[in-house]
DNA sequence: TATATTTTTGCTCACGTGTGCATTTTATAC
DNA sequence: GTATAAAATGCACACGTGAGCAAAAATATA
C-alpha cells in the first residue's frame, strides 16, 4: 500500500523477472507447441497467473501479422436468421481461437467502407453474411491489399477474389419443388426477397424452371423489398386480398422463413383463410420461431454448423482457390404445407 | 509486372516520403483535431489513398493505450430481442468511431473465460448484455486490471466496479400494472423468465408487490428456464392444460415479449382459447414481431436508440463512478390485451 | 523591419510481442 | 564417461504507431 506500481501493466518481461527465465519463454508457455519444457511452462504459468499477466495480442499480431480476428459484416437485422448464423458462426469461431468484430454496415453503400474500417484492424479475413455486395466492393478489396480474404457466407458468388460458402439453392429448390408436386399443388406462388445485383438466390428462377418443365406452367410471383415478416405480410396481403378466391394460388413458396411467417399471418388475418387447408406456404432457413405451434412451417434447414466449421477451415488455409463450397440441407416437413 | 514490391504492407512511412513530409504529419493527418495544416492534410491524404495507405489500429492501440474497442458479451441467441440490441448498439458505437468485439458466451460457466479473452485484445471496456453474472465474474474483474469498464447493459446492477444502463423496470412494471388493472383484468397471472442470482430483473416482484397492495391479493406465476418463445408456451401449457377453465388467469403478464409470444401460443394452440377474449397476454420490449398482424403484442418498448447512445457517452467518459442510469419507456398498446 | 506569438513540423522514446537463429542444457548411445 | 543428437532457452531485430517536447516556419504586433 505504500509505492503501488502504479497499477502499470504486467507484461511477460515482468513475468520473466519473477520466474527467472526470459520473457520469450514466458511467450513460448502461452503459445501451444512452442518448444519449451513442460516443468517450466507450469512454473510460469502458475506466477502469470498470479501475477495477473495476459498476452496482449496487439502487440502479437503487430509482430506476426496474423491476428486471428475476422470481420463480420451485417446489414440487415431484422432477419431472424442473422441471429442463428451470429451464433453458430462465433461459436465455431471463438472454440478454434477466432474472434469476431462485428461490423454493422449502416447502409447500403456502407459495406466497402466498412471493409476499409475493418481492414483497419488488420483482419485476417472479412466475412459479407447474407448481404449484398457489388463491384465497388470487390473494387476496395483490390484495392485494399489489407483485406486477406473475403468470404461470402449463405449466398453464392462466382466473383474471382471471393470465397462463397453457402447452400446448394439449385438443389434446395428443386427437392421443395419436388415435394410440392408430390403433394399435388397445382397453382403455386413464390414469395421472393429483395433482388439485389451480385449475389442474389436463385430459388425463385430454380423453382419456376422446374414447374415450367415438368408442368409447362408458369409460376407467378412478387419480390417482397426485405427480409422482414411484416413487409412481406404486406406485400402478401396487397397481392392478394382483392383476388377471386378461386384464382389464388394453393400454395406459397417463400425464398425464406422471415418471409413465409408474414405470409402466414397474412393468409390468416389479412385475407382470413386457413394453413395450409386453403394456401399452404413453404420457407427456407429453418429458423426457431417456424417450430412454434403457431407457424408449423415445412422448410428447408441450411447445415449452419456443417458451414460455420467450414469457414473456419477455410480461415485456416492457404489456399486462396477453389475453396467455395456448396452444403447441401434437409427438408423439415411441418403441417404448414 | 515485374518486380512488384511484394505487396509489402504500406505504412506511413512509405506515405511520408512519397509526400516528402515526416511520419508523424502523415498520421497527423488521419487524426481528427490534429495539429496540421489543411493543406498538407490535403496532399497527404491524396498520397495516402492512391497508395492504399491504412492505418493501422493495432499499432496506434499498443503505443496510446486506447483501442476503441468495445468487448460484446452475448451469451443467449435465441430471444430476439438480442438482435435489436445488437443493431442498435452497432449503430451508435460506429457511427461514433468505436469497434464491436462480439463474443460468444459458449456456456453459463464462461463468462469469466470470455473476459478475460477479450481483455487480451485490451477492449476499453466490455459490455454484459442482458445475460447472467456471478461473483466470479466481478472477481474475475477485480483481478485483471486490463478491464477497464464492466458496463450491464438492460439489467439492473447495484454492484461496485460496474454501470448499469436499463430501463427503469419498476417505473415500468407499474406502469403495466396500472394498465392491467385499469382494464379490469382480475386474475392475472406472471411469467417470469430464467431467475439468475445477480442481475435478474425485478419485474415479477414489483407486479405482485402492487397487486398485492392494491387489491390484497396474490399474484401466481412460474419462471420459464430460457427466454424462448418455444419453451415458454410449452410452459404455459404445462401449467394451465389441465386447469378447470374458470380457475384459469384472465390475462398472463410476461417478462419479455418471447415469452409472450410463446404464451399467446399456447393459449391458442395448446389451451384451444383466444387472446385477448379468452386470456389476454401483456409482453415486455416491443421486438419487431410483436407487431404482427399474428400477435399484435401489448409490450412496453425500451428506449433502445436513447439507450445504446447513453452507453457511448459512457464509453467516452472518464468518470467511473455514478454513470449508472435508468431509462423510462413507453407502453405500447395493441390487441393482446 | 524586428520581435513576439502562434502554428506547424520533426524527433526521441516507448508500446509488447513474434521470428529465426545461436547458444546452452538435457537426453541418448555406446 | 565421452561423443552425439535433441530439446530447451536466450537474443537481436522487427512490427507501425502515439505522446510530448523541441525546432522551425508562419503569422501577428509594434
Amino acid at each position: 500500500m505504500t509505492t503501488q506500481p502504479k497499477t502499470a501493466n504486467i507484461t511477460a518481461d515482468d513475468v520473466a523477472i519473477a520466474a527467472g527465465v526470459s520473457r520469450w519463454t514466458v511467450n513460448r508457455a502461452f503459445k501451444k507447441d512452442a518448444s519449451i519444457s513442460p516443468k517450466t511452462r507450469d512454473k510460469v504459468m502458475k506466477i502469470a497467473e498470479d501475477m495477473g499477466y495476459i498476452p496482449d495480442l496487439r502487440a502479437a499480431s503487430l509482430a506476426s501479422d496474423r491476428s486471428n480476428l475476422v470481420a463480420l459484416l451485417v446489414d440487415d437485422f431484422s432477419n431472424p436468421h442473422k441471429l442463428v448464423m451470429l451464433e453458430r458462426l462465433t461459436t465455431a469461431m471463438r472454440s478454434r481461437g477466432w474472434d469476431t468484430l462485428l461490423v454493422n454496415t449502416l447502409d447500403a453503400n456502407d459495406t466497402a467502407p466498412a471493409l476499409m474500417h475493418a481492414s483497419r484492424r488488420r483482419v485476417d479475413a472479412s466475412i459479407l453474411i447474407g448481404l449484398q455486395f457489388d463491384d465497388e466492393v470487390l473494387e476496395t478489396v483490390q484495392k485494399a491489399h489489407n483485406i486477406k480474404k473475403l468470404i461470402i457466407f449463405a449466398r453464392r458468388s462466382e466473383q474471382e477474389n471471393t470465397i462463397s460458402i453457402c447452400v446448394d439453392d439449385r438443389e434446395a429448390t428443386l427437392e421443395i419443388a419436388n415435394y410440392v408436386a408430390g403433394k399435388g399443388y397445382k397453382k403455386p406462388f413464390y414469395v421472393a426477397g429483395p433482388r439485389t445485383t451480385s449475389a442474389h438466390l436463385s430459388r425463385k428462377e430454380t423453382f419456376a424452371e422446374y414447374w415450367s418443365d415438368t408442368f409447362g406452367t408458369d409460376v407467378q410471383s412478387l419480390a417482397v423489398g426485405a427480409y422482414d415478416s411484416i413487409l412481406a405480410a404486406n406485400a402478401v396481403r396487397a397481392r392478394f386480398e382483392n383476388m377471386p378466391r378461386d384464382r389464388l394460388p394453393d400454395i406459397l413458396v417463400c425464398e425464406n422463413d422471415a418471409i413465409a411467417m408474414g405470409a402466414i399471418d397474412a393468409v390468416r388475418h389479412h385475407l382470413g383463410l386457413r394453413v395450409p387447408e386453403d394456401i399452404a406456404v413453404f420457407g427456407f432457413d429453418d429458423v426457431p420461431q417456424a417450430a412454434s405451434p403457431n407457424y408449423r412451417l415445412s422448410t428447408y434447414r441450411q447445415p449452419m454448423t456443417d458451414m460455420a466449421n467450414y469457414l473456419v477451415d477455410v480461415l485456416e488455409s492457404n489456399d486462396t482457390t477453389n475453396m467455395d463450397r456448396q452444403f447441401i440441407g434437409t427438408l423439415i416437413i411441418r403441417e404448414s404445407a
